[in-house]
DNA sequence: GTGTTATAACTGACTGGTCAGTCAGTAACA
DNA sequence: TGTTACTGACTGACCAGTCAGTTATAACAC
């Protein structure tokens, strides 16, 4: 076996170990609370040697919101690739899927859930990830909407009112999961959860009556 | 005009106006970055005087978080009270405007914007959070639905996706406007918000046929 | 009314602890 | 032997919580 030396060389993967210690302490304590000392331990480091590659504590959660943003820009770019697809109902069950998958995922939700915490003290962070990140993915949830009223899958719905019944259960999901620890009753899988959200957005809670 | 005094005589005041004050100052900078100093200068005293009222900071996070869990309790309460309606998709669409008015008012939505941010970190916070608000108005959510199923006006979906599909657009709502300062494009009014909102989940968007 | 006293309400300087950020020195590698 | 990567003790600022002292009010006396 090869010994791990104690100190290690490879500069160039510190500044990720370093975020990624950075969002397990912020995600613990929140960003006032934490300690960089912690960081700096939880990264296999010092305190000073995280200065070396970061000037603050605040610069540190700005590259962990740029990075995030970064993940969820591409996330939504895809979406918008799939923004004009053959089957809009097949496209909106197979984003709802992602999402719970994602937002139920405690590991990945880390990011987003700091963001919500921290954002309304760090506007530039807020401002950041609304261009990054909702406004990239309000264009795709548009196009795919206004795909599916054009084809004739969806009706002419208002569109921030669609963003908000599409992306909301997601973000409820993550709150009563990761936050408050309350685990469903029934739909423990999370995209047997989007399959269920999928059929009341799709169908709606009134009875339907059979197409002629 | 009558003078105001200097000293002011009403203990009894006191705690409403610092957990007023509190609340103030943690919605700005959280709880942690939060000084006790500016919490006493904004309800008109001084840093000592809270401590006569308060044992500790933390103490006024929870007396606030009591208090407001206190009030959406009893706002859950009036949902119970409507669980089994005369008619259900009134009900529904009552409980949607609610929910948009109260999620997308600064002063009502900075309480559970704050419990939404600390929770993580303060588990009794969460844990009375979740049995004083979310277990009555989960109870509520799924008395509605199965008054709704009862009296043939809903279809018999599963109740932890419903409770999602509600409580999250409002959550969506929040988040967008209060900290994302996203307003919406043409729904400016949260009672019309909360009507678009229901047209899509209680007609789906799949367009309908006409009812025979 | 006008002193006198008691006390409840409050003040703000102070203490002790914490922690972000620094820097002189050390270890590992080339 | 020079350079790069790193260490950890240290400094200065900040702030929760304390407490000895101050002021406003009430209560009672005359």
């Amino acid at each position: 076996m090869t010994a791990l030396p104690k100190r290690r060389r490879r500069p160039d993967a510190r500044p990720d170990e370093i975020l990624d210690a950075a969002l397990s302490v912020f995600s613990a304590k929140g960003f006032a609370a934490a300690r960089v000392e912690d960081i700096a331990r939880e990264a296999g480091l010092s305190k000073g040697a995280v200065y070396l590659y970061f000037p603050s504590k605040e610069a540190m959660l700005n590259g962990l919101v740029e990075q995030s943003a970064g993940q969820l820009a591409k996330a939504a770019e895809q979406l918008v690739a799939l923004g004009a697809p053959q089957d809009p109902e097949a496209a909106f069950r197979g984003l709802l899927r992602m999402l719970f998958t994602a937002m139920g995922d405690p590991d990945i939700n880390a990011a987003p859930r700091l963001v919500f915490a921290e954002a309304a003290r760090f506007p530039e962070i807020a401002a950041h990830y609304r261009s990054q990140v909702l406004d990239v993915a309000r264009r795709a949830l548009r196009a795919l909407l206004a795909a599916g009223v054009r084809s004739g899958a969806f009706r002419d719905v208002d569109a921030d009112a669609f963003m908000r019944a599409t992306a909301g259960p997601g973000i409820a999901h993550m709150a009563l999961t990761s936050i408050f620890g309350f685990p469903p009753d029934r739909l423990t899988d999370p995209a047997a959860m989007a399959d269920a959200l999928a059929d009341i957005l799709l169908d709606g809670l009134k009875p339907r009556v059979a197409a002629p």
